[in-house]
DNA sequence: GACATTTCAGTAAT
DNA sequence: CATTACTGAAATGT
C-alpha cells in the first residue's frame, strides 16, 4: 500500500484537496442535555419481528437471519453482514456416504465430506445464483469421473477414519459465490492485481476460520482438521481460486513490498511463493541449449541471519542435508533450489525475499515480503556435524519501500534502544488504556489536536431497555468453545465469535458479548472488546489528512483494534451536530455502509446496527476518533451488544478487514448519508484509493 | 516456556 | 500420464 497509498501519492494531487478533518477549534455549546434517552427514538419500530426468537431477545435480533428465514427466503433486513451462511455445517449424523475430498496422489487419511449432494445448501445456492448449482454439479461430476478409479481404495481406508460432518464443498461454494470468485478468468488467474490478491486472501481467511470454528465445535474429536491453514488452501486451490498462477521472476502483481502474511499457504494462493514447505521456489527456464533452474523466491525462517544490524543483507542457507525420518545429517547437494540460487546468481536475476519472523503472540510466524534481492555471493560451509551446507549472500535491491528494516526499527523503539522521532506525548490516554498510545508528529510543527477528554468507553446516559431480560451465561471459568449450554454462545449462533487472540472468526451482523450478569470472568473469550487495546497504537500527523491512527504492531485480518468511545447522543438529533467542521468526530451508525463481502454491489440501504447509534467524540472520546475515512478501508466496524437483565449497551468494535502491516494508517468507511439527508455537506475525499468515491458523508 | 510429536500439501522430477 | 520424492511449519502435547 505504501506505493499507491496516501502517504506517497503525487504531491500535486495532494495540494488540491482539503484535509479530511478540520481541526480548527470550534466550541459549540453542545447543550449538556444532548445526551438523551435513546428510547425516545423508539429504536425498534423499523423492523418487524419475523420469526421465532429466543425469549427476551426478539427486538434486537432483526439483523440476524435464522435458518428458517434463509430457507423461506423471507426478506428480512437484507442481512448485509452475512450472505455466507454462518451455520453452514451439517448437523452430526446427516453426512451420508459420499466420497472423500482427498487429492490425487498418495493415499492418506481422508476427511469425508459430501460431494455431489448439495443437501442443505441447495436452497441457498438457488437463491443466490443459478450458475452456482450448475457449476457445482459440473465440478462434482468431473471429479467423480476422474477419481472413480481410486475411490474404492479410499473408501476402504475410510473405514477407520471418523466421519467428518463438515461439508467442505458447500462451504467453499457459498464463500466463492459471495465473493464473486466462481468465475475467475484465466488471465487474472495468471496475473493478479491488488484487488484480486486482497479478495483471494480474504476468502482464504474466512474459509480457514470456518474450518477452525467447526473443529472447535466438535471439541477436538478425532477426525477433525488439524491444519485448517493447509485445508483451506487445498480447498481453494483445487477449485483454481488463486492468483499469479504462472511463476514469474521479480515482483508479483498485486503483492506489495511490506505486505504481511500469517501462513505459508497465503504466500501460495497469491503466487508469491509456491511451495507449501520448501524455502526455495524455482522454475526451469529454457535457455538456449540447456535448461537452467532459476530461483524465484525464498522464505527465510530467521534462524540463520548472521549479518548483524544491516537489514538489507541476508545470509541464506541452502536446502536439504537432513534426513526427514531420523534427523540424520548429510552433505547438501548442488541441485534443486540450491542449484537454482547458484544459477540466479550467475545470471544476476532478482529473487523475492520473504522474511519469516516469530510472532510474539503465538507459536507461529509472520511473513514479511521484503522485496527483491540479488545474490551477491555463494559458498559452502561445514556445519557442526561436519556436513556440507551451502550459503548465499543476498543484498536488497535499492529504492524499494522499507519493510523488514521497519520491523527492526519498531523493535528498537519498544526495547528503548531507539526513540521514536517526533513524539509529542508518550501516552495521550494518560494511562486510561491497557497500552500507551503515542502522539507523534514528524511531518510539521503542529503540536497536537484540539483538546478533548480521553475516555476509553462510550458514555451512555441510559441503556437501551429490553422488554424481556437477557439471560447471562453460567460459565464460571469463562465461555468455552463447543459448550452448547452457554447462553452467550447460543446468542452468537453456536460459536464463540473470537479466537483467544481477539480475532473475529466470522462475519456476523451482531456480536453478543458477555455482560454484567454473566458468570464468566473478564478474561472470558467472549469479552474481547471489554479488556482494552491489544496493539500498540499511535496517533500521528498525516501529510494531507490531519491526524490519523496507525499501529506499531502487525494486525491479523479480523483482529480487534479498538472501540469507538464518546458521548452517545440521541440519533434523532444527529442533525444538530451535522454542520461544517462540527461533525468530524461523529460516529453515525445510520449512514449507508457498503457490504464488506461485495464492494461492487450497490450499498445496502438497510441499517447496519440493530438500533440507531450515534456517538459524539468531539469533547470526549478515545483513539477511534482519530481514524480517518477511506473508500478502500482496512478496518470495519461491528456492532457489539452487551446485555444484562433488561439493559443493553451497544458498542462499536473496530476490526481489521485484512492483515495490516506496522505503521500503515488505519482507516474505515465513514459511510454515506441517506438521500433524504443533506447531500450538500459532502466532504471531498482524499483517501487516494482507486475506488475513491470522491467524497464522503 | 523450551522442546517433542504429529499432521498436513504443492510441485519438480521421474 | 501417474506416481514419488522433496520440501518445514503449525498446532498440540510434554
Amino acid at each position: 500500500m505504501e506505493q499507491g497509498g496516501p502517504e506517497s501519492i503525487d504531491k500535486s494531487k495532494i495540494l488540491e484537496v482539503k484535509p479530511l478533518r478540520c481541526l480548527s477549534p470550534v466550541f459549540t455549546s453542545a447543550s449538556g442535555s444532548s445526551v438523551s434517552n435513546p428510547q425516545a427514538s423508539s429504536p425498534f419500530h423499523c423492523v418487524p419481528p419475523g420469526g421465532p426468537f429466543p425469549p427476551g431477545l426478539a427486538p434486537i435480533y432483526p439483523f440476524m437471519r435464522s435458518n428458517e428465514s434463509q430457507r423461506t427466503g423471507q426478506p428480512y433486513g437484507n442481512d448485509i453482514a452475512s450472505p455466507v451462511p454462518l451455520n453452514a455445517f451439517r448437523t452430526p449424523g446427516s453426512a451420508k456416504g459420499g466420497m472423500g475430498r482427498g487429492k490425487r496422489g498418495r493415499p492418506r487419511k481422508v476427511p469425508v465430506g459430501v460431494v455431489g449432494d448439495s443437501g442443505g445448501y441447495s436452497d441457498l445456492m438457488n437463491q443466490s445464483d443459478q450458475n452456482v448449482s450448475g457449476y457445482d454439479v459440473h465440478e462434482t461430476d468431473a471429479e467423480d469421473a476422474s477419481n472413480s478409479g481410486k475411490r474404492k481404495t479410499r473408501l476402504q481406508k475410510r473405514q477407520s477414519v471418523p466421519i467428518s460432518d463438515f461439508d467442505e464443498v458447500g462451504v467453499v461454494n457459498s464463500l466463492l459465490t459471495s465473493f464473486k470468485l466462481m468465475e475467475l478468468d484465466i488471465a487474472k488467474n495468471d496475473f493478479g492485481d491488488r484487488e484480486l490478491v486482497d479478495r483471494v486472501l480474504l476468502v482464504y481467511d474466512l474459509l480457514r476460520k470456518k474450518i477452525m470454528l467447526h473443529d472447535e465445535s466438535r471439541d477436538s474429536l478425532p477426525g477433525v482438521t488439524r491444519r485448517p491453514d493447509l485445508k483451506a488452501g487445498n480447498l481453494l486451490m483445487s477449485k483454481g481460486i488463486r492468483t499469479n498462477n504462472t511463476k514469474k521472476i521479480g515482483h508479483v502483481p498485486g503483492v506489495e513490498v511490506g505486505d504481511i502474511f500469517f501462513f505459508r499457504m497465503e504466500l501460495c494462493v497469491v503466487g508469491l511463493h509456491a511451495p507449501t514447505m520448501a524455502g526455495i521456489d524455482y522454475m526451469t527456464v529454457k535457455a538456449s541449449a540447456d535448461e537452467d533452474p532459476v530461483a524465484l523466491s525464498i522464505v527465510s525462517s530467521g534462524g540463520y541471519e548472521d549479518d548483524g544490524e544491516d537489514g538489507d543483507v541476508l545470509i541464506y542457507s541452502g536446502q536439504g542435508g537432513v534426513q526427514r525420518r531420523d534427523g540424520l545429517m548429510f552433505d547438501q547437494k548442488l541441485e534443486r533450489g540450491n542449484l537454482a540460487l547458484e544459477k540466479s546468481m550467475q545470471r544476476g536475476n532478482e529473487v523475492r525475499v520473504i522474511r519469516g519472523l516469530k510472532d510474539i503472540n503465538t507459536t507461529g510466524k509472520i511473513y514479511v515480503y521484503d522485496g527483491l534481492y540479488k545474490i551477491q555471493d555463494s559458498w559452502a560451509e561445514t556445519n557442526k556435524t561436519g556436513c556440507n551446507v551451502f550459503k548465499y549472500k543476498l543484498v536488497r535491491v535499492p529504492g524499494q519501500p522499507e519493510a523488514f528494516t521497519l520491523w527492526k526499527l519498531i523493535q528498537r523503539w519498544k526495547d528503548g534502544i531507539a526513540s521514536r522521532t517526533g513524539v509529542i506525548l508518550p501516552d495521550l490516554t494518560s494511562g486510561a488504556e491497557s497500552l500507551p498510545v503515542s502522539l507523534v508528529n514528524d511531518v510539521d510543527d503542529e503540536k497536537g489536536p484540539d483538546y478533548f477528554t480521553y475516555i476509553p468507553t462510550p458514555k451512555y446516559a441510559k441503556p437501551y431497555v429490553l422488554p424481556e431480560p437477557s439471560l447471562g451465561c453460567q460459565c464460571n471459568g469463562g465461555c468455552q468453545p463447543g459448550d452448547v449450554r452457554c447462553s452467550c454462545i447460543q446468542k452468537n449462533m453456536g460459536c464463540l465469535p473470537y479466537n483467544p487472540l481477539a480475532v473475529l472468526m466470522k462475519y456476523q451482523s451482531l456480536i453478543h458479548e458477555c455482560g454484567k450478569t454473566c458468570a464468566c470472568p473478564s478474561t472470558c473469550r467472549n469479552r474481547m472488546t471489554q479488556v482494552g487495546l491489544k496493539v500498540r497504537l499511535e496517533v500521528f500527523k498525516t501529510k494531507n489528512r490531519g491526524w490519523g491512527l496507525r499501529s506499531w504492531d502487525p494486525i491479523r485480518g479480523g483482529g480487534f483494534i479498538c472501540e469507538y468511545a464518546g458521548q452517545v447522543i440521541d440519533a434523532s438529533k444527529v442533525g444538530e451536530f451535522e454542520s461544517e467542521n462540527e461533525d468530524a468526530y461523529i460516529f453515525d451508525s445510520t449512514r449507508i455502509f457498503e457490504s464488506l463481502e461485495d464492494p461492487q454491489q450497490n450499498p445496502n440501504e438497510s441499517p447496519k446496527a440493530p438500533f440507531p447509534l450515534v456517538i459524539n467524540a468531539k469533547l470526549e472520546g478515545n483513539v477511534a476518533r482519530f481514524m480517518n475515512h477511506s473508500c478502500s478501508p482496512n478496518v470495519y466496524w461491528q456492532p457489539v451488544l452487551r446485555a444484562s437483565d433488561n439493559e443493553a449497551y451497544l458498542h462499536v468494535g473496530f476490526f481489521a478487514i485484512k492483515h495490516i502491516r506496522p505503521m500503515q494508517e488505519l482507516t474505515f468507511d465513514y459511510g454515506v448519508l441517506p438521500a433524504h439527508r443533506a447531500q450538500q455537506r459532502r466532504k471531498k475525499c482524499s483517501c487516494g484509493s482507486v475506488k475513491c468515491r470522491g467524497y464522503f458523508y
